[in-house]
RNA sequence: GCCCAGUUGGCGCAGGGGUAGCGCGUUCCCUUGACAUGGGAAAGGUCGUAGGUUCAAAUCCUACACUGGGCACCA
C-alpha cells in the first residue's frame, strides 16, 4: 500500500535510473515515419543550470513526452555550448582569486584548464537535466566545441567565404575595454544612465570667441579633430571653414558643415572625435579628416591623449578633462543629462566604440531566404505577436561582427603571410590592414601571392553564436551526410525564450537555410523569462535566484515542474514565488491519494483489467456518465491547447478536472458504491423516496471500478508529459489493473475513450444534484451544525423533472450533504422549527428543533433574499430591455428567460417563506 | 522618437461580446476509513480613465494615463 504521503526522491531516482537503463528516449532513423524532432537550446559550461533552464527544457520534455505518447519516434537531442566569453570571465575570475591571469598562462595552458572545467561543467548540467526528467537522447549528447561541431564550424567558414559571406574589414566595432573583444550590435543592450552634457567653448585659433559644443563624454575632446555644425544653420554660417584651438590639447582643428548634426540639439556645435564615436567617425571619412585614437582598447588614455592624461583610466581622464577645462575657463555649463548608454550584455560595462579590423558576414542576403521563411508560413513562431519584431530585425538587418579578441572559442581558420603584410601583424593584428588571408585549419604551406613560407594564424576567435547557429544540423554531424542528419533535419520545433530571438533564433534560420537549403525547424515556441515573485530579473546581485536543485528537494520535481508550466501563459513571463510550488506540490499528493483510494479499492491484483469500453452503457450510474463525458471533454481540451503550444491552459484543465471533479464529487460517490456494502456511517439509507442504484455490491461496484480505474489512469497519462515520475510510479501501480501492457508510461499511447461520451443529460442533472448539496452545505454551515450530525430534510415543491432526479439520486444528497434522510411532501409541508434553503427550483426544509431561532432564521433568509434580488436585477435589465428581445438571437433570448425564470423562481420561494415565518 | 504587450478581488494570474474565473492569502467549521500537502462554507472585484460601436462591452474600436519590453537614437 502506498504511504500517505508522497515522498518524490525515492521514486524520481528509480524512474531515472530504469529509464536510462532502459535507453528510453534514443531515438535511431527508420524509415517510413515522420519523427518528432528537437534540439536543445545548449547552455552555456558557465555553471549550473538556472530556473530559465528548468521552465525551457521542461517545456521540451512535454512536447517530447507528449510526442511520445502519440506513438511518434522521438528524438530530442542534449548539448552545452561553450559559451564564449561568457564562459572565459568564468575561468578568468576564477584565476584571478588564484592571483594569475590568462596572459600569464598563456594560451595552451589556459585552454586545458578551460577544457576540464567544460569537462566538470558539462556533467553538471546533463546531470540536472537528467534530475529535472528531461526525456532526452542521451547518446546523441554535443557540445558546440567537440571534434564534430568544429567539422560543420570551418564547414560553414568555408561555404560562406566561398560565397564572398565573410569578410575582414576595419570598422567602428563595439569594443567592451572589459572583455577586451569587439561585440557584435546585438550584444549591446542600451542603459538609461544618469549623466551630464558638458558645454565647453572652442576658442577660434586667433584667440576669438568661437563656438560652444555640448558633449556627454568630455575626455573624447582630446581626440576631437573637426567641429561640425549643420550647413543651414544661420547662427554659424561665419563659422564654417575656420580654425579652432582646441582647448587643453592646443591643436588646430577646422569646422565643418554636415547635414548630420541637428541644430535643435545642444549648442547646434557639435565636436568631432572620429575615432571614438561611429557618427563622428562617419562625418570624418565625409570631411576626410584625421582620426586620433586617445582611449586604448584596454581602456585607458593612450600617448595621443597627451602626457596629462596617458595611462589614465576613463572615468579618471573625464574628472581630469573636467577640472582642467574649469580652470582654463571655457567650461561654461554642465548640465544633467539622462541618456542611454551601450553596455556590453555580458559584464554590463560602457562600450567604447573602436575602430579596428575585424571579420564580418554579410547579412543582407542570408536574411532574405529567412524573411520569405516566414513571410510564406514554412517559418511560424508561437505565440505569433514575435513574427514583426523579427520581421522587423530581418528587415534593418546589419552585418554581423563574428571575429572576438578571446581565446576559448572556434579559432579563425585564416593564416597571413608575414612577408605580404609585414612584421606587424605579428604585434598590432587588429590595426593592420589584411583584408584576406589564406583559408586553412592548417598552416599553409607557401604564400599564394609572394611564396613566403612564414604565416600567422588569426589569433581571433569566432562568436560564440556563429558555432550556435549551426547547432540543428551540427549535432546531426553535418557536413557529413549522416542518416540521422537526413532523417532528423529539419528538426520539428525549437522552444527557447524571447532573450535570444535575435542572437540564436534568426542565425539559425538564416545558415539553415543557407547552408541545408531548408529552415531548421518550422515552428519556434517562444516563451517569457522566469522572474522572482515581484517581476524583477533574477541575478546574483539582486540576491533573488532561485535554485532549481533546491526547490526540487524540497518539493519534488514533478511539483517545481508543474509550478512553471502551469504559470508559462504565451508570451508572459512568469513571477516565480516559491508558494507556488507548494500549491503544485499539493497537486501532486492529491494524485498521489487519489490513487491510493482507487487501489484501496480494487480486488488482489491481476484479477482482470477494469476497461469502461467493456462495460454497458445503458447500466451506469449518473456519476459515471457524467465524469466520463467531462474526462473525454478534458482529453480532447488538453490535447487541443498542447497542439496550440499552450501548455499552461492544458495543465489548468487537468489540474480542475483531477481535482475539483474526479476528486471532489466522482471519488465522493464512488465510495457510497465501493464502500457502502456494510460499511457501517456509508451506509444509504433508502430514504421515503425510494430506493437507489447507490447502494453497493455486484455489477454496479464493477462499473465505478472500471470508471475509476481508466479515468484515474488515463488522466496519468495525459499529466505524464508534465509530471514525469509521479505518473510513472502511480500509473505503474495500476497495471495490474489497467489492462496497460507497456513497459513504461510513455509507451502506453495517449489515452483515448473510444466512441462519443458527450452527455449534455448527465452533465445537466449532475449539475442540479450539485446545486442541491451545495445548497444543504450552505445551510448547514451557516446554522452551524456540526458536521457529524446527519440531518432531515424535507423538499417541496420543484418540477416532476428535478423531483424525480433527485428521488432516485437521494443516496447522491445523502453522502454529499451528510443527510439521515431526504423525503419529499407532497402537500409541501413545512416541517416546524425548520430552515429553509432554495434550490433548483425547489424548497428544502431542514428540521432542527433547538438550533432553530425565528428571528435568526428570518435575518438569514432576507440576506438570502438580497443577494436573489440583486441576481434577478441583472436578469431583468436584459429582459426589460425590447432591443434585447428583438435583435439577440434567439437562443440567447431562450437561456436569458431560463436564467430570468429560475432566479425568479428562487426569490419567490424565499419571500414565501419568509412571509410564513413572520 | 517608433512599435508591441500589459493594466481584472489583498498578492500572482486566466478569460476575451451574453449575470466575473483560478491559485495563494483571509474568516468560520471539521482530524469523517484516499489525502490536514485534506474537506466544507464564506468574505472580497463598478475588469486603468474617457469616449465610441452594439440589443448587449471586462471582452471590439479610438484616444489618454501608467507599467514592462523591443527597435532606433542627438553629441
Amino acid at each position: 500500500m502506498l504511504d500517505k504521503v508522497y515522498t518524490s526522491r525515492p521514486v524520481e531516482e528509480k524512474w531515472s535510473a530504469s529509464w536510462r537503463a532502459a535507453d528510453l528516449f534514443h531515438g535511431e532513423p527508420r524509415s517510413g515515419t515522420k519523427p518528432f524532432v528537437m534540439v536543445i537550446p545548449p547552455p552555456n559550461v558557465t555553471g549550473a543550470l538556472h530556473v530559465g533552464h528548468a521552465l525551457d527544457n521542461t517545456l521540451q520534455d512535454i512536447f517530447a513526452r507528449w510526442q511520445r505518447l502519440l506513438g511518434r519516434p522521438v528524438c530530442w537531442v542534449p548539448g552545452t555550448d561553450h559559451g564564449g566569453i561568457a564562459t572565459q570571465s568564468v575561468m578568468e575570475k576564477q584565476l584571478k582569486a588564484e592571483k594569475l591571469t590568462r596572459q600569464m598562462l598563456g594560451r595552451e595552458k589556459f585552454l586545458a584548464r578551460m577544457q576540464a572545467w567544460t569537462r566538470q561543467c558539462k556533467s553538471t548540467i546533463l546531470g540536472q537535466l537528467e534530475r529535472l526528467g528531461c526525456a532526452l537522447d542521451w547518446r546523441r549528447e554535443a557540445f558546440t566545441m567537440d571534434a564534430d561541431r568544429a567539422d560543420a564550424v570551418h564547414e560553414a567558414f568555408k561555404v560562406l567565404w566561398e560565397k564572398g559571406l565573410v569578410y575582414r574589414g576595419e570598422r567602428m566595432v563595439n569594443w567592451c575595454v572589459r572583455c577586451g573583444t569587439a561585440l557584435s550590435d546585438i550584444e549591446v543592450e542600451f542603459e538609461e544612465r544618469k549623466g551630464h552634457l558638458w558645454h565647453i567653448h572652442y576658442p577660434a585659433a586667433d584667440g576669438g570667441r568661437g563656438p560652444v559644443v555640448a558633449t556627454t563624454r568630455p575626455e573624447t575632446m582630446l581626440g576631437d579633430t573637426a567641429v561640425a555644425v549643420n550647413p543651414k544653420d544661420p547662427r554659424y554660417q561665419d563659422l564654417v571653414g575656420k580654425t579652432l584651438r582646441l582647448p587643453l590639447a592646443g591643436r588646430d582643428i577646422p569646422v565643418v558643415a554636415d547635414e548630420y548634426v541637428d541644430s535643435g540639439f545642444g549648442t547646434g556645435a557639435l565636436k568631432v572625435t572620429p575615432a571614438h564615436d561611429p557618427n563622428d567617425f562617419e562625418i570624418g571619412q565625409r570631411h576626410k579628416l584625421a582620426s586620433v585614437a586617445v582611449i586604448s582598447p584596454d581602456g585607458h588614455m593612450t600617448a595621443a591623449a597627451g602626457s596629462a592624461y596617458a595611462g589614465l583610466s576613463r572615468e579618471a581622464a573625464r574628472e581630469k578633462v573636467v577640472e582642467d577645462l574649469k580652470a582654463a575657463g571655457v567650461l561654461e555649463k554642465v548640465a544633467d543629462y539622462p541618456h542611454s548608454v551601450g553596455v556590453c550584455y555580458r559584464c554590463n560595462q560602457p562600450i567604447e566604440p573602436m575602430l579596428s579590423w575585424q571579420w564580418f558576414v554579410r547579412m543582407e542576403e542570408l536574411a532574405k531566404p529567412a524573411a520569405v521563411a516566414l513571410d510564406s508560413g514554412r517559418f511560424r513562431l508561437y505565440p505569433e505577436s514575435w513574427a514583426k519584431p523579427y520581421r522587423d530585425w530581418l528587415s534593418n538587418i546589419r552585418d554581423w561582427c563574428i571575429s572576438r579578441q578571446i581565446w576559448w572559442g572556434h579559432r579563425i581558420p585564416v593564416w597571413y603571410c608575414v612577408q605580404c603584410h609585414g612584421e606587424r601583424i605579428r604585434t598590432d593584428f587588429h590595426q593592420v590592414a589584411a583584408a584576406r588571408g589564406v583559408l586553412s585549419v592548417e598552416a599553409p604551406g607557401s604564400c599564394p601571392v609572394c611564396g613566403g613560407a612564414e604565416f600567422v594564424r588569426d589569433p581571433d576567435v569566432l562568436d560564440t553564436w556563429f558555432s550556435s547557429a549551426l547547432w540543428p544540423f551540427s549535432v546531426f554531424r553535418w557536413p557529413g551526410r549522416t542518416a540521422e542528419l537526413k532523417f532528423f533535419y529539419p528538426t520539428s520545433l525549437l522552444v527557447t525564450g524571447y532573450e535570444i530571438l535575435y542572437l540564436w533564433v534568426a542565425r539559425m534560420q538564416m545558415m539553415g537555410l543557407a547552408l541545408m537549403g531548408e529552415a531548421p525547424f518550422p515552428e519556434c515556441l517562444i516563451h517569457g523569462i522566469v522572474r522572482d515573485k515581484h517581476g524583477k530579473k533574477m541575478s546574483k546581485s539582486l540576491g533573488n535566484v532561485v535554485d532549481p536543485l533546491v526547490m526540487m528537494d524540497k518539493y519534488g520535481t514533478d511539483a517545481f515542474r508543474f509550478s512553471l508550466v502551469i504559470q508559462a501563459h504565451p508570451g508572459k513571463d512568469i513571477p516565480f514565488a516559491e508558494s507556488s510550488i507548494t500549491g503544485s506540490r499539493n497537486f501532486a499528493n492529491k494524485l498521489w491519494n487519489s490513487t491510493r483510494f482507487v487501489l484501496m479499492n480494487l480486488p488482489p491484483a491481476g484479477r482482470k483489467a477494469y476497461r469502461v469500453a467493456d462495460l454497458d452503457r445503458a447500466r451506469l450510474e449518473l456519476c459515471d456518465r457524467w465524469i466520463l463525458a467531462e474526462y473525454q471533454a478534458t482529453l480532447s481540451l488538453v490535447r487541443q491547447k498542447l497542439d496550440a503550444y499552450d501548455p499552461a491552459a492544458a495543465a489548468d484543465a487537468l489540474y480542475g478536472f483531477l481535482w475539483d471533479k474526479f476528486c471532489d464529487w466522482y471519488v465522493e460517490l464512488a465510495k457510497i458504491r465501493l464502500q457502502g456494502q456494510g460499511a457501517g456511517r456509508m451506509e444509504v439509507r433508502p430514504a421515503g423516496a425510494g430506493g437507489t442504484s447507490a447502494t453497493a455490491g455486484g455489477p454496479d461496484q464493477e462499473s465505478a471500478r472500471a470508471v475509476l480505474v481508466e479515468v484515474l489512469s488515463g488522466t496519468l497519462r495525459m499529466l505524464h508529459p508534465f509530471m514525469p515520475f509521479i505518473t510513472e510510479e502511480l500509473h505503474g501501480a495500476l497495471k495490474p489493473f489497467n489492462g496497460v501492457k507497456a513497459g513504461f508510461i510513455v509507451e502506453a499511447g495517449a489515452p483515448e475513450l473510444s466512441g462519443d461520451w458527450s452527455d449534455d443529460e448527465a452533465c445537466r442533472e449532475m449539475g442540479t444534484v450539485m446545486e442541491v448539496v451545495a445548497a444543504l452545505r450552505s445551510l448547514r454551515a451557516q446554522l452551524n451544525v456540526p458536521p457529524g450530525l446527519r440531518i432531515d430534510v424535507v423538499s417541496a415543491g420543484g418540477s416532476a423533472d428535478v423531483r424525480e432526479l433527485l428521488a432516485k439520486r437521494a443516496g447522491y444528497l445523502t453522502a454529499l450533504a451528510h443527510l439521515r434522510d431526504i423525503r419529499h411532501s407532497r402537500e409541501g409541508t413545512r416541517p416546524p422549527h425548520s430552515a429553509t434553503a432554495v434550490a433548483a427550483g425547489m424548497s428544502f426544509y431542514v428540521p432542527l428543533e433547538g438550533v432553530i431561532d425565528l428571528a435568526q432564521e428570518c435575518g438569514r433568509l432576507r440576506k438570502e433574499i438580497a443577494k436573489a434580488e440583486a441576481d434577478l436585477s441583472k436578469l431583468a435589465v436584459k429582459m426589460e430591455n425590447k432591443d434585447f428581445l428583438a435583435r439577440a438571437p434567439q437562443a440567447e433570448v431562450e437561456l436569458a428567460r431560463r436564467q430570468y425564470d429560475a432566479a425568479r423562481g428562487r426569490l419567490d420561494l424565499l419571500g414565501e417563506t419568509l412571509r410564513m415565518l413572520s
